[in-house]
DNA sequence: CAGCCGTTGATTGGATCCAACATTACGCTA
DNA sequence: TAGCGTAATGTTGGATCCAATCAACGGCTG
C-alpha cells in the first residue's frame, strides 16, 4: 500500500528516533500498556479488567480504557462480554495448542515466500539477533529477541497482513514463553534451530529452512504440551 | 478457555434459535452493518467513513461507531489515522494476494485436522451445502454458501482460534469473490473442486482433500490475478 | 509571482453525565 | 428450610459536551 517513501535523506534524520516510544492517541497508550501487561504475563489470565480502575491508574479517562479493550477483544488478549466487563483471555493447554496450530500454518508460508527474496542486511540482522539471543539473560527481552529474529527473517515475503498476522501470533505466544522456557529449562529456545534456519535461508534452500521451521514449532508445542500435562489444572 | 458446558440438555434447547438477529449492544449492530456492506461491496474501497454522519444514519450516538470502526479496523476492513478519521481499505491485486496467500496457509491446516474427526452430520450439511450452491442465483447469498460449505469441512478441527481467522478471511475474500464470478464467467464456483474436497474428507483422505483445496485456493488466486491484471487501474 | 504563515472550518479524540443491565443480597412465602 | 421474587448496588453502554488536531483557504512577504 503505502511505499513508505523515504524522505530525501535530509540532515534532519537524526530527529527520527526510531524508538520513540510518543503514543499518538491516549487509546493506542491505553492498549500498549495493557498488552505488554498481558504479552508479558504481568496480569493473569481471568483478572477483570474495570474500566475506571483502569482509566484511574493510567491517568485517563474511562473512553480511551473502552476503544483499548476493543482492540484488545479483537486480538484475542482480553474477552468481553455486554454489560460484564473485560476479563484478560484465560491461557490454556488448549489455547497453546490452538495457537502452535496457527504458528505452524502460517510461519512455514511466510518463510517460503520470504527465503527467495531475503537481502544481506535482513540475513545479518537475523545473524545479530541470534548472537544477541544467546547473551541475553532476562526471559522477557528474550521473547521479544525471537519475535525480532522470526520476523527478520519473514519480512521479505511481501504480504503485508500474512506479516501482520504472523507477528501478532508470535507475540501471543510470548504468553507461554516463560512455560516454554522453564520446561526445557532454559537450552536456549533451541538456538541450533534457529542458526539451521538461517543458514538454509541464506542459501536460499526454503523447503529446508521451512521443514526445520516446522520441527522446530512442533518442538515448542509438544515442550509446552508436556508442561501442561505435568500441572494439569491451574485452579486455585 | 470457557468450556462452553452444554447446559444438561434440556428440552428448552429449542428455544435457543440460533438464527437471532437480535444486536446485544448498538455498537455490535453498527459492526454488523458497516461489516456486511463492506464485503457485499455496498461501500468501496477508499470511501471516507464520518463517525457523525454514520451515527445519524444508523440512528445512534458517535459512541458505538466509534467502537464499531476500532474493531472494523482490527478486522482490516477499515483504516484509521489519528485525527483524519477512518476510510474503507482498498482492495488491490497486492491485498487479494495476500489473502490468498493467508487462506493457502490456514485452510489446507485446517482440513487436515478436521477430516479425522469429521461426523455424518457435519458431511450431510456440507453436501447439502454444495447442493444449494448449485442453484443459487445471488451473487451475495453465493459468497455465504461458499463459506458455511468451507467451514462445514472445517469444523471438527478443534482449536477455535484457528477456525475463526479462517472464518474472518474467507469472508474477507467477499469483497473479490464478484470478480472472481466475473472473471470466470460463473463455472459454478469450482463445484467439482468441492464434491471432490467432500468425497476426500468422506473417505478420511486428508491428505487428498488437502491437495484439492490448495489447487482450488490456487486456482481462485489466479482467476483473480488474471482479472486485476486485465484491469490493472481502478481510479477514475 | 512563489512560498510561507496565520486563520477558519470541519472532524475526531477525550471527558463527563445519565440510563440500562447484571449481579448480589435480602425478605417473603410455600 | 428451600425457592422465588424484589430491591439495592456497582459496572458498563450510550449520549452529549468540550478540547485538540488536521486540512484548506486567504493574506502577507520576499
Amino acid at each position: 500500500m503505502n511505499p513508505a517513501l523515504p524522505p530525501p535523506a535530509s540532515p534532519l534524520d537524526v530527529l527520527a528516533d526510531a524508538t520513540a516510544p510518543r503514543w499518538r492517541t491516549a487509546a493506542e497508550f491505553v492498549e500498549a500498556r495493557l498488552k505488554a501487561a498481558i504479552l508479558e504475563g504481568r496480569l493473569a489470565g481471568g483478572t477483570p479488567l474495570r474500566q475506571e480502575e483502569l482509566a484511574e491508574r493510567l491517568g485517563v479517562s474511562r473512553m480511551p480504557v473502552r476503544e483499548a479493550l476493543r482492540q484488545l477483544e479483537a486480538q484475542a488478549l482480553v474477552e468481553m462480554s455486554p454489560h460484564r466487563g473485560a476479563v484478560v483471555a484465560e491461557i490454556s493447554a488448549a489455547d497453546a495448542a490452538d495457537l502452535f496450530a496457527i504458528r505452524r500454518a502460517l510461519e512455514p508460508a511466510a518463510l517460503r515466500l520470504s527465503v527467495p527474496r531475503l537481502t544481506t542486511a535482513q540475513r545479518e540482522c537475523a545473524a545479530a539477533l541470534i548472537t544477541a539471543m544467546d547473551v541475553e539473560p532476562d526471559p522477557g527481552r528474550m521473547g521479544l529477541l525471537n519475535r525480532q529474529f522470526h520476523m527478520a527473517l519473514y519480512a521479505a515475503a511481501g504480504h503485508p497482513r500474512l506479516l501482520a498476522l504472523v507477528e501478532q501470533h508470535l507475540a501471543a505466544f510470548d504468553r507461554y514463553l516463560r512455560f516454554h522456557l522453564a520446561a526445557q529449562g532454559r537450552e536456549r529456545m533451541a538456538q541450533e534451530d534457529h542458526r539451521a534456519m538461517l543458514e538454509a535461508a541464506g542459501a536460499g534452500r526454503a523447503d529446508t529452512a521451512a521443514a526445520v521451521l516446522e520441527g522446530h514449532i512442533d518442538h515448542a508445542a509438544a515442550a509446552i504440551a508436556a508442561f501442561f500435562s505435568a500441572r494439569p489444572a491451574r485452579r486455585p
